[in-house]
This record gives structure tokens, C-alpha cells and sequence, in this order.
DNA sequence: AGCACGCCGACT
DNA sequence: GTCGGCGTGCTC
């Protein structure tokens, strides 16, 4: 009597046996229908194990064994790999990297998937530069085998043109490419091109805003190998692949690619095990590298584990990099906080008929509204923040909850009818410029305005048409797009994230101005940035007005070091939330209390502290840090102190999760 | 996670 | 009397 080990969708740490009469190793990556409990459950077959550690008596029979699709090897090894690393439920993780559609009990009807029309002929590859021929030769030189690579390339430098061609040598061979993305919907163009080059290659995508069944559709595709090309987002690194070849993660140093919630993973990270895995070259690129990525490139700790192979100049031979200045918000008067330089800038574009960018992270008219009088706030009653004023939908909203209140007359407590908005956000500068600039036409792109894909695409072909004079906008128009006439970008209100106690505040900053700053002067007309400050004089502006980003994540790295943090530590992250901040943080202090920890050396744990949002919806959050010199060590300890902590008895609305690698703290 | 069971409080 | 709150225990 045979008996299949199989995985289910549940948060333990372990499998379930069943007995299927019959099955043979065949059934080993098949799914299968099986009783659980009082329900029928869709599972998938891990082994087959000689026998079980019930008596077979215990064992209930599978209902049906699905025989298509069969799950390869490596995968069931990626999978593995990512449950054990970050202490996720195996059975959970196993099943959350499906399409919904395969998990169904009953199964969708497959619709004859439609057959492509037009199919247009290749576009030809451009020339490469000399650069981009140096780094192609590189890897290819390098051969078939697991090479990890860090294409550092600045923005422009045409880091697509060298995926292209990489992915032209894998489609050679007869091998399947993944491309991992950030976000699909601000890569379009990436996907056009992929398209456009390869029409034959059958390019499917796989992220979460297709319907169930294309995405159902593309991963078949896929794992059957009738598509050689994938480009998707994180979720797509999970995609079986079995002529694998070649993996590409397009601006890598982005945190799109850890995933926020269930299990915590970085599909960066997750795609060079894979590489390695499946002994395949993998590709990082990115103008602004994570720095653990450049570390892992450079620093000598890590004895050259990725080569760095690199590109300083911009393709179009024409295009320049932009001119970045630091405008000196001491000396310069600012009205509405805009200097009079970057105001006399944009005037100058609208009498040429460019456009300008006005960069400030922070949607909303103001983040807050206060009474001069008693010094009420507006703030949030779910959560440890300010309600947002929205005066576009005269609304006070809070960006975390989402929590909605009506603007007040008058101060709720004191009943002055002087209450204010303070500080800046995309509206109020929208507003202004509007005033300022009447004969201009503007156009704000942030997450109020561009709510839905589709939104988001009208908005990017108006700017496109030339519609806008000026665009006030947040981090969502520093990616991904390029628009030709935009010359001149503002960048205000940048200093708050100089300070803060995110270790890696820095580091996205820099990669968010370096970004931004490459929207302007694309094509042949030159670039100009302006930065405005308080601070004109801190390390980080001036790296960005050089450009140089080597020299930022040499000052960064040198700080880590001192500090022991990542990439010269590991980390983990135990989170707790409840009602009462008292019981989170009671929590904490028992899973730190672990006796057991005796037993492991260079593991530190620090204090349980709020989080810097120490209250959410809510919930009160606090947190514990774990770090450990040693990678090896921090995991031994995590996969005997996850299952300690499990167990302890605590409220039952306490949550808590625990996270590797965190990035946010 | 579901889904049961089981025990107490406040309702038609 | 029973509807329902959530604590506890189990799922091959």
C-alpha cells in the first residue's frame, strides 16, 4: 500500500500522509484531492515515503490525484529553501506559489487560450555601445554555469538593451528567461520591448493584477515551457521553469521585491538561490544598487561574490547627465516652498515649451491640520499618525488605515476657528503653482490621482502628448518612464528622510533622487535638478550631484560596518501587535526570555520596542531585533526559537510574525 | 488557517 | 430554555 506525503495550506510545520493505493514515485510533484478534517482540501504530493509515523490504520485515502501539472524538483527545492530560510509553513508556502486556479476543488474550465493575432516581425536590435559590448562579451564569457552579476548602470546607459541581447543568446540555446520586475504597471515599456524584439518567444507576464485565469494561463505556459520568456513581478521567481537559462532582476535595489506580508521574502534574494540552484547566469541590474547587492560586488568581506560589471555613460550619444544643483533653502527665499531659483527655472521651460518636474514625496494638501490656539492636531484615532488634509474631497484622511473624518469648522477642542494646514503636500503645491503660473497647465501624478492602473496609463499618455507644463508629482513618476520634453526637475522636500532612524533611509533617498533625476533631459535637449535643502552641505547631495554612487555606498557600507549591521550582519525581525501596547511588548520580553538562547553563541537579541508606527488600525506594534554575525547561526537559532515561541501563551488577539532580513525598521 | 467542541452570559 | 462569545484542540 502505497502512501504520498503531502503539503497542505495550513500554518504548520509539517506534512500529512495519506494512503494511495497504487501511486508510484510518478505521483511525487503531483496535486491531489484529500479529506482534511471535515473538508476536502487540494494538497500537493512532496514524497513518497516508505511508510509513515502513524500506523496506517490513522491514514485516510486521497480522493484523486491530479496527474497535470506535475511540479519539477527544483521547485519543490526553491520552495523548500525559501520555508526553512524564512520560517515560513512549508504546506503554506508551497500553495501560496500556485495560481488560485489550481488550488481550486473544482477546477476552472480552460478556455481555448486565444491565438495571437498580428504577429509583427522582429525589430532589429540597435548598436551597442562600447560598454554595453564589453559587459555582454563578460557574460558571456563566462559561460552557461551559476555566475551572479551586478550590472551597475547608470540611468540611460541602456541596461535593456543588454538584457535584450542576453536574452537572445538564451533563446538561442533553446532556454527559458526569467525577467523579474518591481512593478508591471511602471515597466510597460519594458514589456513592449521584450515583445517587440522576441514576437516568436511567446512572452507571457505573470503578476497580481492579471485575472485568475491569465495568470492561470501564463504559468502553464510556462511550466509547460511554451513560453521561453517570463517577466513578472516577485511572485513570478516561484514560476517552474524547465529549460531555465538566464534570470534577470531589472532595478534590483528595489523594494517592491520583498513581499510585505505572509512569508516576508525578498524575491531578489529567492532568484540568486534559484540561479544558483538551477546553475544558471543571473543579472541584477540597477543604477543605484541595494547595498548589500554592491557589497556583495565590492567589499572584500564578501570575496567578489557577484561580478560587477559596469556602465558609466548614457547611450543616446547625445544625452548628458543632468546637471544637479543644491539650492540653498537658507539663503534662498521660498515662497510656498519653492525657491525663487526653481520657480524662475520652471518659467524659463514654460517660455520653451518644456516641461518641469516638481518632486516631493507626499501626497495630499498638507500632512496636518492644528489649531494656533490649544495645539490640537489632526490626528488619527486608529493609528500613531496625522490625518492627511485632502482638500481636493475636503477630507482628513490618514494614509496608513485609511481612516476618513470631514474637515472641522473649528478646533474640536477648543472651539478657535483658527486652525491651519501645515507643512506641503502634492496639492497644496498644485495649487500654488497654479496661482503662480496661470497660463500653465499642470497635472498631478500621485496615488490620489493615478488610484487605478488604468488612470495611471491616461495620466502618462497626457504627459506624453505634451498635455502638461508642469508635473507635480511623488515617487511614482520617478520610475520607469521617460518623458522626452521633461528638462528641468525640482526636488523639494527631500531633508526629512537625511534623519531618520531607518539605517536605510539613505539609501533609498539616494536611489529615489538618483532616479528622479534621470527623468530630466532624456533625449537630445540637456537636463537640469535642483535640489532644495536646508542641508546643502550633507554628504548625500553632494554624491548625487557627482553622480556617484560608488562613492555614497562607500561612506554607507563604511557606517555599516562600524555599526556591525547588515551587510556585514544578519537580521530578523520578531513583530508582535495587540490591543494593549503592554501585551505586545510582554510578549517579546517572554520570546527574549528563552532560556535555550544559552545554547547558541553570537546571537543578539535586543530590547522589545514600539514600532516607529506603534499603532496601526488600532492594533499597538512592537518589535524585537535579532542579529548575528553569522548567517548560519542566526538561522540555527531562528528554527529553534520560531517553534519556542509558538508556543508561548499569549492574548488571543496578540499577533505576531516573524521577519528575515527586515528592511524596514 | 478552518472547524469543531465546550463552557458561560443575556436575550426572544 | 438557546444564541453566541472566544478559549482550546486537532487536522494524516
Amino acid at each position: 500500500m502505497s502512501i504520498v506525503r503531502v503539503a497542505l495550506d495550513v500554518p504548520l510545520y509539517r506534512f500529512f500522509d495519506y494512503l494511495a493505493p497504487g501511486a508510484t514515485r510518478d505521483a511525487v510533484g503531483c496535486r491531489v484531492r484529500v479529506p482534511f478534517g471535515r473538508r476536502t482540501v487540494i494538497g500537493v504530493i512532496v514524497d513518497l515515503p516508505e511508510d509513515s509515523d502513524l500506523p496506517a490504520t490513522e491514514l485516510r485515502p486521497v480522493e484523486e490525484i491530479l496527474p497535470a501539472p506535475k511540479l519539477p524538483a527544483d521547485w519543490f527545492r526553491l520552495l523548500a529553501f525559501c520555508a526553512a530560510y524564512y520560517q515560513a509553513p512549508p504546506g503554506e508556502v508551497m500553495l501560496a506559489a500556485l495560481p488560485a486556479g489550481l488550488k481550486r476543488l473544482v477546477p476552472p474550465q480552460p478556455r481555448a487560450a486565444r491565438v495571437p493575432g498580428k504577429r509583427l516581425a522582429a525589430v532589429s536590435a540597435p548598436e551597442l555601445t562600447v560598454e554595453q559590448a564589453v559587459v555582454i562579451e563578460r557574460i558571456r564569457a563566462a559561460g552557461a554555469g551559476f555566475t551572479p552579476f551586478l550590472l551597475f548602470g547608470v540611468t540611460g546607459s541602456g541596461k535593456t538593451e543588454v538584457y535584450l541581447r542576453l536574452i537572445a543568446d538564451a533563446l538561442a540555446q533553446n532556454g527559458q528567461i526569467l525577467v523579474l520586475v518591481p512593478e508591471i504597471n511602471l515597466t510597460p515599456q519594458l514589456e513592449a520591448r521584450v515583445a517587440a524584439r522576441f514576437p516568436d518567444a511567446g512572452l507571457v507576464s505573470l503578476h497580481s493584477e492579471l485575472t485568475e485565469a491569465a495568470r492561470l494561463r501564463n504559468w502553464l505556459a510556462a511550466a509547460e515551457g511554451r513560453a521561453r520568456i517570463v517577466l513578472g513581478t516577485r511572485l513570478a521567481v516561484f514560476t517552474p521553469l524547465p529549460d531555465l537559462a538566464l534570470i534577470i532582476v531589472d532595478e534590483e535595489h528595489d523594494p517592491s521585491f520583498k513581499q510585505q506580508d505572509g512569508m516576508r521574502y525578498s524575491a531578489r534574494d529567492v532568484a540568486v538561490f534559484r540561479a544558483r540552484d538551477r546553475k544558471v547566469p543571473i543579472v541584477l541590474g540597477s543604477a543605484t544598487p541595494a547595498l548589500e547587492s554592491w557589497a556583495n560586488a565590492t567589499a572584500k568581506e564578501m570575496n567578489g561574490r557577484y561580478t560587477l560589471l559596469t556602465m558609466r555613460e548614457r547611450a543616446a550619444a547625445q544625452a548628458r547627465l543632468p546637471a544637479v544643483q543644491r539650492v540653498d533653502l537658507r539663503k534662498e527665499k521660498a515662497e510656498e516652498g519653492l525657491s525663487g531659483i526653481l520657480l524662475e527655472a520652471i518659467e524659463r521651460r514654460l517660455a520653451r515649451g518644456e516641461q518641469s518636474l516638481v518632486f516631493l514625496n507626499r501626497r495630499g494638501y498638507a500632512p496636518v491640520l492644528a489649531c494656533t490656539a490649544c495645539g490640537w492636531i489632526s490626528d488619527c484615532r486608529r493609528c500613531a499618525a496625522h490625518l492627511v488634509l485632502h482638500l481636493k474631497d475636503r477630507r482628513l484622511r490618514c494614509h496608513h488605515c485609511g481612516f476618513e473624518a470631514g474637515i472641522p469648522k473649528r478646533c474640536p477642542t477648543c472651539g478657535n476657528q483658527d486652525i491651519h494646514p501645515f507643512g506641503r503636500g502634492t496639492q497644496r503645491l498644485e495649487a500654488f503653482l497654479a496661482e503662480r503660473f496661470p497660463q500653465a497647465r499642470i497635472l498631478r501624478a500621485d496615488r490620489d490621482s493615478a488610484k487605478s492602473r488604468k488612470q495611471w496609463e491616461a495620466l502618462v499618455e497626457r504627459i506624453h502628448a505634451g498635455e502638461a507644463d508642469i508635473l507635480v508629482g511623488t515617487q511614482m513618476l520617478a520610475k520607469g518612464h521617460d518623458f522626452p520634453k521633461l528638462t528641468l526637475v525640482g526636488v523639494v522636500g527631500a531633508d526629512a528622510a537625511l534623519f531618520a532612524a531607518d539605517c536605510r533611509a539613505p539609501e533609498r533617498l539616494f536611489a529615489q533622487l538618483m532616479q528622479v533625476a534621470g527623468r530630466a533631459g532624456r533625449a537630445d535637449l540637456p537636463g537640469e535638478v535642483l535640489i532644495q535643502t536646508q542641508y546643502p552641505d550633507h554628504p548625500l547631495y553632494a554624491a548625487v550631484v557627482a553622480h556617484d554612487y560608488a562613492a555614497f555606498a562607500a561612506t554607507q557600507l563604511a557606517e555599516r560596518k562600524t555599526a556591525g549591521f547588515p551587510p556585514f550582519s544578519s537580521q530578523a525581525m520578531l513583530r508582535a501587535e495587540a490591543p494593549q501596547m503592554a501585551d505586545a511588548i510582554a510578549f517579546l520580553a517572554t520570546a527574549r526570555a528563552w532560556p535555550g538562547i544559552e545554547t547558541h553563541a553570537g546571537i543578539t537579541l535586543y530590547d522589545p520596542v514600539p514600532m516607529r508606527l506603534a499603532k496601526l488600525a488600532n492594533l499597538e506594534r512592537a518589535q524585537l531585533l535579532i542579529e548575528s554575525g553569522s548567517r548560519r547561526a542566526l538561522q540555527d537559532f531562528l528554527t529553534e526559537w520560531r517553534a519556542v515561541v509558538d508556543a508561548i501563551k499569549a492574548p488571543s488577539r496578540l499577533r505576531w510574525h516573524l521577519e528575515v532580513d527586515p528592511l524596514d525598521y
